[in-house]
DNA sequence: CTTATATTTAGATGATAAGCTAAATATTAA
DNA sequence: TTAATATTTAGCTTATCATCTAAATATAAG
């Protein structure tokens, strides 16, 4: 839970997210959307996917990134348990 | 809706909003339930405020904390824009 | 097998952020 | 008005993080 809101504190993590969204993307389409260098980009990437918010796949000479909804929807999940009934103690299903 | 997830960041502070979805707190009492300085904690929740996560009222000595369900509705709003059918395109409420 | 392309890893740097102690401010009580 | 309590502000230190360039790895093509 700790890892997912930490890669999701970065704009540009937020957005590569919202990229993957719309479709898979390799690591060279990402980083052709932002001014940051590859090696910067391909640092985010890692960060997303040690949060488990990407997977990647090898496929030739590039490698293709996709979302993870799963990951997403547990960390929605956290919000969920915190806009419950106020006052009302949480089922701790969310840390 | 950075400032939100920036916020959200740190553990510190989103169980600083787990204890105010029980109910209101004074600073005092917050700083009670952590291994930190008050100046640290105080720190946090100025930064929970500037977010507009929490709100503040001074009731005489005492400063006393609400969480704002809100702000942190808007948040998982980006979630669901996030979770809704893969490869539609996003509405663009949630940024 | 050598070159080109795609991506990552390594190492360095500057900025941001969390933590501390000490001092300032605000309120209440004596 | 002086002392006590609650909280914040200021200033500093250390750790984390985003970014860069240069070099390494992996695959594909000539």
């Amino acid at each position: 839970m700790n890892d997912t809101f930490k890669a999701l504190s970065d704009p540009t993590r937020r957005k590569i997210l919202q990229l993957l969204k719309e479709k898979d993307l390799t690591a060279g389409d990402i980083a052709d959307q932002f001014n940051i260098s590859k090696p910067s980009i391909s640092h985010h990437l890692n960060i997303l996917k040690q949060a488990r918010l990407v997977q990647d796949e090898r496929q030739g000479q590039n490698i293709i990134y996709s979302i993870n909804l799963t990951v997403m929807q547990e960390a929605m999940g956290w919000f969920l348990g915190m806009i419950g009934t106020k006052g009302e103690p949480s089922d701790d299903k969310h840390e």
